[in-house]
DNA sequence: GCCGTTTTCGGCCCGACTGTTTTCAGTCG
């Protein structure tokens, strides 16, 4: 590992140390203290990392010298001996059965001890057979879920989060920008078009020399196939690259076919073929035998009589039309952003205290934070009381006036209870600057009772915004059963907004839920629901989901200013009678 | 494995929810 863990990879460590030990299930209690540690470590108030190598594991409960020295190795070698002890004897297909819902460590253990079921397929298998249901306490339902969990994790296999595809992309980028005979160089395919998830990294080059390329590929990633177009490999994290290779005269051509979607470049070409032009599939456009130059993108769509289309708007979802009538607006941009409404300290489950967030957001040039730590019912994440809130407010005002080109203000992420109260009474609300309103609970609710739980928070006069709409986590976890676009009308009619959550884990709203809810009327507000200070970075994966939602930057709350901010908020108020 | 001692062992233990039960086991945030 070239940089430290952070403590999310320690605690994801000291977790899987835990499920190893429940599976083998010697001894319950030595598993429940990595489990714990796991816990303590997700939400320390400090960088354990360091603290272990500091050797001050008194300031870590739960943290004793054994598992210090568990730490201490993998941050010192990016290796676990002691995780692969814990392993031992367990097929690693065993604990590939976690990743399905419903299946933790004791089932995990019974499938593989009672029915010698070592991988999803051999779970998949018995599912269908009747098998599995010979265990005791599977029921229908479980086995039902866990065939519709198991198609699911085939859906997503093969793919990966934007949040690991961009770094890596970044990366890449950078190495290869300088190899011989490269002359221009840039994203492509859906990690360009800022799609939530991606089979593969795209990269176009106008280049001479494949075998240069490929050597320059060879110091970033693992080469596995070199032709004259195109240069393929793998990541150390296992996400494939193609590098497609262009002439300097067919690079903008190229960058086009390459950066997709295979929708959107249909309908190109049947807009090119009405004006005789052959799009083809290498090389440059023809029109007859003559050869159709373009140096840019734009001047490709504008020899087909379009507007440019950025990027991310390109998956055929009525872009191309807007582009031939000249309706396409001008997307939300990141510089757009004024500020975040949405980040947590270390009165919570954040990483970091408020004036750290403080100064980190004023780095990255916001003109305002909002400080929105979770409330009471949320016990995991340390939720604030409402007595722990009054006091925060007087640290947030100390920090604030420390800055004097960043306002600070308090909000909360109160959670959304299971009626759909909210966690504070309306006088303690009333003290707030901003109410973001998030379901973390009770996920498994019926459609229908998940809807009526929303609309009772969108209709509390007090929440400004809701967080993340729908709760799902990429390649991990759907979102809650809800009839969006009864919340949507329902936020529509009150002014509630509704957050696109930065998170490259989340990225929630989707695209298409957000474009969804702008049509009907909804204001958005783009945040990154920061946990440590160098998450309050994450917003551009925020902006391109807007834009992938043909979102404008009127649309978003937080590009206004303070005073329109305020100003928006009042209107919101005052619609709701407050 | 951690902790706190009645000082080197013995106790440790979230709560809500679901599905399978008929009083509870397992999952999960």
């Amino acid at each position: 590992m070239a940089r430290a863990p952070n403590n999310k990879e320690i605690a994801a460590l000291l977790g899987a140390i835990a499920d190893a030990l429940e599976i083998k299930a010697e001894d319950a209690f030595r598993a429940r203290a990595f489990r714990s540690g796991a816990r303590r470590v997700e939400t320390a108030p400090v960088d354990v990392a360091t603290t272990v190598l500091e050797g001050k594991l008194d300031s870590l409960p739960g943290i004793g010298t054994r598992m210090g020295n568990v730490i201490a190795d993998y941050v010192k070698t990016g290796a676990s001996p002691q995780l692969e002890e814990a392993r031992a004897g367990i097929p690693a297909g065993v604990f590939e059965l976690l990743m399905i819902q419903g299946v933790g460590t004791k089932t995990a253990s019974r499938l593989f001890n009672e029915l010698e079921i070592v991988d999803v397929d051999g779970l998949e298998a018995a599912a269908k057979s009747g098998r599995l249901r010979q265990l005791p306490g599977m029921g229908p339902k479980k086995v039902q879920r866990f065939q519709e969990e198991i198609a699911r994790l085939h859906e997503r296999r093969g793919t990966f989060r934007l949040g690991d595809a961009l770094p890596e992309m970044a990366r890449l980028l950078g190495g290869l920008e300088g190899a011989t005979g490269v002359t221009a160089i840039s994203p492509a395919g859906p990690v360009r078009r800022g799609a939530a998830t991606v089979r593969g990294i795209d990269i176009v080059l106008a280049a001479t020399d494949a075998n240069a390329v490929a050597h320059a590929l060879g110091t970033l990633a693992a080469t596995t196939e070199t032709t004259a177009e195109l240069v393929r490999g793998e990541t150390a994290g296992g996400i494939p690259v193609t590098l497609h290779l262009a002439t300097p005269e067919d690079f903008a051509v190229t960058l086009l076919r390459q950066s997709g979607s295979a929708a959107h470049l249909a309908r190109l070409e049947s807009i090119a073929s009405e004006q005789g032009i052959d799009f083809g599939a290498a090389g440059p456009l023809r029109r007859g035998a003559a050869a159709v130059r373009v140096a840019t993108e734009a001047e490709l769509y504008e020899v087909l009589g379009l507007q440019f289309v950025a990027a991310e708007l390109r998956e055929d979802r009525g872009e191309v039309e807007a582009a031939r009538a000249g309706r396409l607006p001008r997307l939300v941009e990141l510089g757009d952003l004024r500020g975040d409404l949405h980040a947590h300290t270390r009165w919570s489950d954040g990483a970091h205290t408020i004036a750290e967030m403080a100064a980190a957001a004023r780095r990255l040039g916001h003109d305002y934070l909002v400080i929105s730590d979770h409330s009471q019912s949320l016990t995991v994440a340390q939720g604030l009381t409402p007595e722990r809130l009054r006091e925060q407010r007087l640290e947030v005002e100390a920090v604030d006036a420390e800055f004097a080109d960043l306002r600070l203000f308090q909000g909360t992420e109160t959670d959304i209870l299971t009626r759909g109260g909210l966690d504070f009474e309306d006088a303690e609300l009333a003290e707030l600057d901003w109410v973001t309103a998030s379901v973390h609970t009770a996920f498994q609710q019926s459609r229908e009772a998940m809807t009526a739980r929303m609309l009772t928070a969108i209709r509390n006069p007090w929440a400004d915004s809701i967080g993340h709409p729908t709760g799902r986590l990429l390649n991990a976890r759907e979102g809650y059963e809800l009839d969006t676009d009864a919340v949507f009308a329902a936020a529509a009619e009150t002014g509630t907004a509704m957050e696109i959550n930065a998170m490259p884990d989340r990225l929630d709203l989707s695209d298409e839920l957000a474009r969804r809810a702008v049509e009907m009327g909804v204001d958005i507000v783009i945040n990154t629901d920061a946990h440590a200070a160098e998450q309050l970075g994450l917003l551009p994966y925020g902006v391109v989901t807007a834009r992938r939602a043909g979102i404008t930057h009127e649309q978003v709350v937080n590009t206004r200013d303070v005073e329109a901010l305020r100003e928006w908020r009042r209107a919101r108020m005052a619609k709701a009678g407050l």
